[in-house]
RNA sequence: GCGCCCGUAGCUCAGUUGGAUAGAGCAACAGAUUUCUAAUCUGUAGGCCAUAGGUUCAAGUCCUAUCGGGCGCGCCA
């Protein structure tokens, strides 16, 4: 919708320049915080007076005049000059027609092709396999998720991927500590010492001495984070093995093509890769005294791995605990010729788990920590992922347990569902009546919390844009938030099922595109949509 | 010390790539249901947007400094 009223109001701002040789600015459309104003406004004037030689109000007056001329007369009611900005009210017939693409468009509105199908790899979660997931991945598999969702939704292809670093020394750590746990010995300093370790031990027990009890152990891991995610109804295309990179030599040919350009040194019986003439803070180690590779040099060959499979773009959600990695990746990557620019990385906030007043400490080494199931099983999917993706990833996150199972009926997570469930008990209420939605009487849909409703329906696809863009899924929770506040606010205002035939065939398409809308929504955040609560 | 993120109502947080009078939920108080679900709605109260400068027609938003909090600064992953 904005695009659309950014391409009326550039038509008729052209017509106030023709043949003076300006260049017009850039056009934005938003809409006003107060909505007396009406449904949208532009600042244009304010940027174009100077540049026409006109004062501010006088060239908003002009441009009103322009439009006026144009296809917005056609949409809008109202369209007002105040101060700098130009106001935009829509007609009720507009809101009112839109509904019916809503209902065609059904579980297809608010999507897009803005992606024009190009090919994105989204990576995330990644964690270590020594342990089980904390609620800090849990953070990251829905955010990571929920952007590969959005994405989808507005037409790119997405492909969900998973690192696993299954190689290193703190995977020999564990090893060692799930063996001690089998002996019945103290775990080794600096080991895993967790009540996971002990039921590992107890689990593996008979493969003790297996030639491949490490890729066993490893699998075993593995498969319960899958568990967990598939608990948050998280899904990968793949998981890519650390291991993988390793038996093909790709980490030895990476860190050979870094030599072979020029742009490692040998220090104190190491090999570096001179990062910092590059940007980096400092020079970083690709193979250690020891001859083994180092993380960084494995993670550049994933990374090469990544711009080989042919990706348009790639996005990686990490914590803002790797936020000091990302430049010497990006370095390495311009080393070796790939353009940086298409590697996307997103830092997230930590999460920190309370217990009323008192924080969960969570640390696979001590053992004391809450797993990410557990979470899930207490407070459920819907909570969990709602919550999760309820914050900015800027914002550090407070999780407080005892809070979302204490309030479960004022959690937001409800005030969203108890909206679409409502919808669905009208109609079931309304049984025959549901086929008159068809040729309902839309001009009767005149009441103020009606046009506030409608209003927010026509905001869904921009929405989705928007999130998906600045990789913002927190916006659709918001946005959900509003929509079922403006629902329960008309469900108190109207009655939906009446006497009155025409005004309920009306008013039952405008709960039925309010229905789709949430459904969407809740559906792309995959939080349950109940029909009955 | 250096780098990144954050600081908005008592609490948890939004705040539309700089826009018009800073919002919501929780907590507090006062009300609303003979009607499609009260897991709801309406109203009241609550603010030096950490502080000080700067840029701009316009700053919670951008720049600089300071204070406070989180994270990072390994031949760990």
């Amino acid at each position: 919708m904005k695009k659309q009223l950014e391409g009326i109001i550039e038509k008729a701002a052209k017509g106030l320049i023709k043949g003076k040789g300006i260049e017009l600015p850039v056009i934005v459309v938003q809409a006003p915080k107060n909505r007396d104003y009406g449904d949208f406004a532009t600042n244009l004037p304010i940027l174009l007076a100077p540049l026409i030689g006109e004062a501010v109000p006088k060239t908003a007056e002009l441009l009103v005049e322009q439009l006026k001329k144009g296809q917005a007369a056609n949409i809008c009611e109202k369209i007002l000059a105040t101060g700098g900005f130009v106001n935009l009210k829509l007609t009720q017939k507009f809101l009112s027609d839109h509904l019916k693409t809503i209902i065609r468009l059904d579980s297809e509105y608010g999507k897009s092709d803005a992606g024009g199908g190009k090919k994105v790899l989204v990576e995330f979660v990644s964690a270590n396999p020594t342990g089980p997931l904390h609620i800090g991945h849990g953070r990251w598999a829905v955010i990571g998720d929920d952007i590969s969702s959005l994405l989808e939704a507005v037409g790119f292809k997405v492909t969900r991927e998973f690192y696993v670093n299954d190689v290193g020394g703190q995977i020999k750590k564990l090893v060692a500590s799930v063996l001690a746990r089998m002996d019945g010995k103290p775990v080794p300093e600096g080991g895993y010492g967790g009540a996971y370790v002990k039921d590992l031990a107890e689990e593996l027990k008979s493969k003790r001495g297996h030639p491949e009890f490490e890729r066993i152990l490893l699998t075993t891991i593995l498969d319960g984070q899958k568990k967990v995610l598939k608990k948050l109804d998280v899904k990968f295309d793949s998981f890519f093995r650390e291991s993988s990179l390793h038996d093909e030599k790709k980490v030895e040919q990476a860190v050979k093509e870094l030599i072979e350009k020029g742009h490692t040194a040998e220090k104190e019986g190491a090999l570096w890769f001179r990062s910092e003439v590059l940007g980096d803070d400092k020079d970083r180690v690709l193979v250690r005294e020891s001859g083994d590779t180092t993380y960084f040099a494995a993670d550049i060959a994933y990374h090469l791995n990544k711009f080989e499979r042919k990706f348009d773009r790639l996005i990686n959600v990490w914590g803002t605990d790797h936020h000091g990695y990302v430049k010497r990746v990006k370095v390495a990557l311009g080393a070796l010729g790939f353009d940086p620019k298409k590697l996307e990385i997103i830092i997230g906030q930590l999460v920190s788990l309370w217990r009323g007043k008192e924080q969960v400490r969570m640390s696979k080494r001590t053992g004391e920590m809450i797993t990410l199931e557990e979470v899930v099983d207490e407070i459920g999917k819907d909570a969990t992922r709602f919550f999760l993706t309820m914050a900015s990833k800027n914002s550090h996150l407070d999780f407080d347990l005892e809070l979302a199972k204490q309030q479960a009926s004022d959690n937001p997570v409800y005030y969203v569902q108890y909206a679409h469930a409502r919808i669905c008990s009208i109609f079931r209420e309304a049984g025959h009546h549901v086929g008159a939605r068809c040729n309902a009487h839309l001009h009767l849909l005149i009441d103020p919390s009606e046009r506030a409703l409608m209003r927010a329906l026509l905001d869904l696809p921009d929405e989705m844009l928007l999130a998906a863009e600045k990789r913002e899924p927190h916006r659709m929770v918001e946005y959900a938030r509003q929509l079922a506040a403006l629902f329960h606010n008309f469900y108190h205002q109207c009655r939906v099922i009446t006497d009155d035939a025409e005004i309920t065939s009306a008013r039952l398409a405008l709960v039925d595109a309010a229905r789709i809308v949430l459904h969407n929504v809740l559906k792309l955040l995959k939080v349950t949509a109940p029909e009955r609560m």
